[in-house]
DNA sequence: CAGCCGTGGGC
DNA sequence: TGCCCAAGGCT
């Protein structure tokens, strides 16, 4: 890269970025904590997913001592359905070291900020240029994959090594007056045009600097390996009235799901025992197995939940585990539950409650 | 380093 | 339908 390439695309993507840039809600604010939030949410998670929750949380937790002294269970229903829970968890707890350790004061250097739990090389990049304008990398899957083409880089974007190689491309190329919108240009080119088929490269503003594009490579890059199968769970969940209340386990606080409600639910890989005699034995309560609630595949990121559910009548209590809880059902609301106890929960309402 | 950690949408 | 993808971090 020489000075003049360099100088072009910097000038091309930064005024690109100025005048086409989507009018998203966390680009209404420089404050470094609403930032920061939106980084976290917005990690492996789409910009229109994002939204919503995002105008939700801030407007709920607006400052880091509203965050800070939050009560967890609040939060995670705040986050339910986004997904990767423990970002939640991380990200309160990098609050509280904010408040306690650096009086409020988000940090404004790569070494202080990425102490803080759940800030990683590229949410402490994101915020130092964003926030603090701060000439810092932040590369995530969409900068790794617009400048594997636009500088021809074909190492395996999987491989954790290859990260420092867009590292240090970043460091080389990034606009030092304006890091901010170089960084977000660049992962705002990834999203829109520079996408990871049929990019379109008519609409883009550094096409005559792109090599991929000049060998005509653009659709061969980036250079990916990977692609493992999830492993099949079968579970069996049952939805249990007693009394008017409802019986809900909560999950361990580390692991899938974690610190998440759920109904209780065992897995059962071969036919050996039957739903009602591994209930009895991991919750000491006998069941009577009723009529089918809801049975659908549920595709985590690494394995896969096939779920049948059925309603159940309790015949004996023998003293439950201590993480289960009975709820009335306007309580059931406000467990944070992942989706598939919440599509357990839709379907049993709509059997039971409607009319 | 490799595996774990959610969810919804696009093709 | 099946697979890939998305503004990653933790262990």
């Amino acid at each position: 890269m020489n000075d003049l390439y360099k100088q072009q695309v910097r000038k091309e993507l930064v005024s690109w970025f100025e005048e086409e840039k989507r009018d998203l809600p966390w680009r209404k604010t420089k404050d470094p904590y609403k930032i920061w939030v939106s980084e976290v949410m917005l990690q492996q998670t789409k910009v229109d997913t994002v939204i919503p929750y995002y105008e939700r949380f801030i407007s709920k937790y607006p400052s880091l001592e509203s965050l800070a002294s939050a009560d967890e269970e609040e939060l995670l229903k705040e986050w339910e359905g986004l997904g990767y829970y423990s970002r939640a968890r991380n990200l309160q707890a990098g609050v509280k070291e904010v408040v306690e350790d650096y009086g409020s004061i988000v940090p404004s250097t790569r070494k202080e900020i990425s102490k803080l739990k759940g800030v990683g090389p590229y949410t402490a990049g994101a915020v130092l240029s964003i926030a603090y304008s701060v000439p810092e990398h932040a590369v995530d899957g969409n900068v790794m994959r617009v400048l594997s083409r636009l500088l021809l880089i074909k190492e395996d974007i999987a491989k954790p090594k290859t990260k420092k190689v867009f590292e240090e491309a970043v460091m080389e190329l990034i606009d030092r007056e304006n890091p901010s919108s170089f960084n977000q240009g660049l992962m705002e080119l990834g999203a829109v045009i520079c996408t990871p088929t049929k990019p379109k490269c008519l609409l883009c503003p550094v096409r005559e600097y792109c090599t991929a594009f000049f060998e005509g490579m653009q659709e061969e890059l980036p250079v990916k390996t990977i692609n493992k199968k999830t492993k099949i769970h079968k579970m069996k969940a049952v939805v249990i009235e007693e009394d008017g209340k409802i019986l809900l386990e909560k999950r361990p606080s580390k692991g899938l799901l974690a610190n998440m409600w759920q109904f209780p639910m065992v897995e059962l890989p071969t036919a050996t025992h039957t739903v009602e005699e591994v209930i009895e034995h991991d919750y000491r309560i006998s069941i009577v197995k009723g009529k089918e609630i809801a049975s659908f595949k549920h595709i985590f990121s690494h394995l896969t939940w096939e779920m049948e559910s059925f309603e159940a009548k309790l015949t004996k209590d023998k003293g439950l585990p201590t993480n289960c809880k009975w709820f009335t059902k306007i309580e059931v609301e406000n467990q944070p539950m992942p989706v598939p106890m919440l599509k357990i929960w839709n379907a049993w309402k709509e059997r039971n409650l409607e009319q």
